[in-house]
DNA sequence: TTGGTGGGTGGAACGACGTTCCAGCAATAT
DNA sequence: ATATTGCTGGAACGTCGTTCCACCCACCAA
């Protein structure tokens, strides 16, 4: 239980949580999440899997432990949004941005409940929420629903960077998935053959603010 | 390549893609998703891992297929709702009470992405939306929107089930979590603090629901 | 009827993983 | 100087997904 308050540094190249996950972060942004591993931690590390199970419980806690660096970051500060709106906008924005530039984080926060890093942003939300001037009654409602918006297009974002080829560009995914689409069978799948030309030029960016927005202007129509 | 064309039935206990998903999906919900592996997979069958690999390429094919398989019966039949919102609403429920009784479909869907199940949903959503005379602009926005909200509950529901303790029922987890955010930081976390008590109260499906009318109401309004 | 062929089987084995164990080391306290 | 404690790091364990391959048996040609 790394009591740690005695003495601050035992040798100069002593071991600490943060260390492990900072390393594990760098880990996991070269590698992606398969590439997360004790072995090649602890190599990294230069020390022995051993040593970094006195610092850590298991993968599961460095997972969280990564999530919640990653994006403490982006939820420091408050929103600086003129409008409860905008201030909405601005977290959603900033947890999308963070996944798209770390994925894993996304996996992450789609895969555990009740993780700090989650929480955080529902705070974030629902205290705009409450600006919003809607009914009281709706606050749990409209929060828990921007939040499961959220990490359903972070669980997304995150598979499809999984299980993109490291070789191809945005495009070609795009392009493909969206020749498949316009492939299917007409008598079953019709309105999804209806848009796979909007799906090869969309901006995953634009759209997931869209999805904010219709959310927004559903709680807003509460008024 | 499990051709499987010229003879349908060379031994009484043949194996074949069928039988060792419906196997899979047994042991998925008695076991939950650690449960499922090749070992005991083949056990139950009476083979050998190698046995499974002649049909199924890996593992995560067969999570999918087997995702798929309970899946197809909830889409088998077109909402019967007598209104588009009332369509879309059956659409979410379907796949909410069936992730439900299956967790780990939930864990699959919020993971894996342009699976052939999310694609279904995708479309059955699709076509109330268009039904709901919005701007055809607005259609594919809606469509995603409705969708990842969908997979974002999906997953937030398997990660509950999966860290819930076999003994614990739901009022006790539902009041251990509420306590905990009642015990937050006030400074810090105020909105959560004040909705602690609904969390405790709250109906998982009729929130659910809600966040669907959120966003139906945002598209609604688009009209 | 018989012999060969090949799709399908099942069990052994491989490599990698998360995790545990423990002998030892380096600072501090006695 | 010695004992103690916090911490290290490497070996080892059990399990997993997956691969390999010797074998079997239903079919087909002769």
């Amino acid at each position: 239980m790394a009591t740690r308050t005695r003495h601050t540094d035992r040798r100069g190249d002593a071991l600490s949580k943060e260390r492990i996950v900072e390393a594990a972060v760098d880990l996991l942004d070269e590698a992606g999440e398969s590439g997360l591993t004790f072995r090649v931690l602890s190599a990294q590390l230069k020390t022995g899997p051993g040593a970094i199970y006195w610092h850590v419980a298991n993968k599961s806690e460095l997972l969280v432990a990564a999530t919640d660096a990653v994006l403490a970051g982006v939820l420091a500060a408050d929103p600086a949004g003129a409008t409860p709106e905008n201030a909405i906008r601005e977290v959603a924005l900033g947890v999308f941005d963070a996944i798209d530039a770390h994925p894993w984080i996304g996996t992450q926060l789609a895969r555990v409940a009740s993780q700090s890093a989650a929480l955080r942003i529902f705070e974030r939300l629902g205290r705009q929420i409450q600006a919003l001037g809607v009914p009281e009654t709706a606050h749990f409602d409209a929060a828990s629903a921007l939040l499961n918006y959220i990490l359903g297009v972070a669980g997304q974002n995150a598979a499809n960077a999984r299980s993109q080829d490291p070789g191809t560009t945005r495009l070609d995914v795009l392009g493909a998935e969206s020749e498949l689409w316009a492939s299917l069978d007409p008598a079953e799948f019709p309105f999804t053959r209806t848009v796979a030309p909007q799906l090869r030029d969309h901006d995953d960016r634009e759209q997931f603010l869209a999805g904010v927005d219709l959310i927004l202007g559903g709680v807003t129509g509460l008024r």
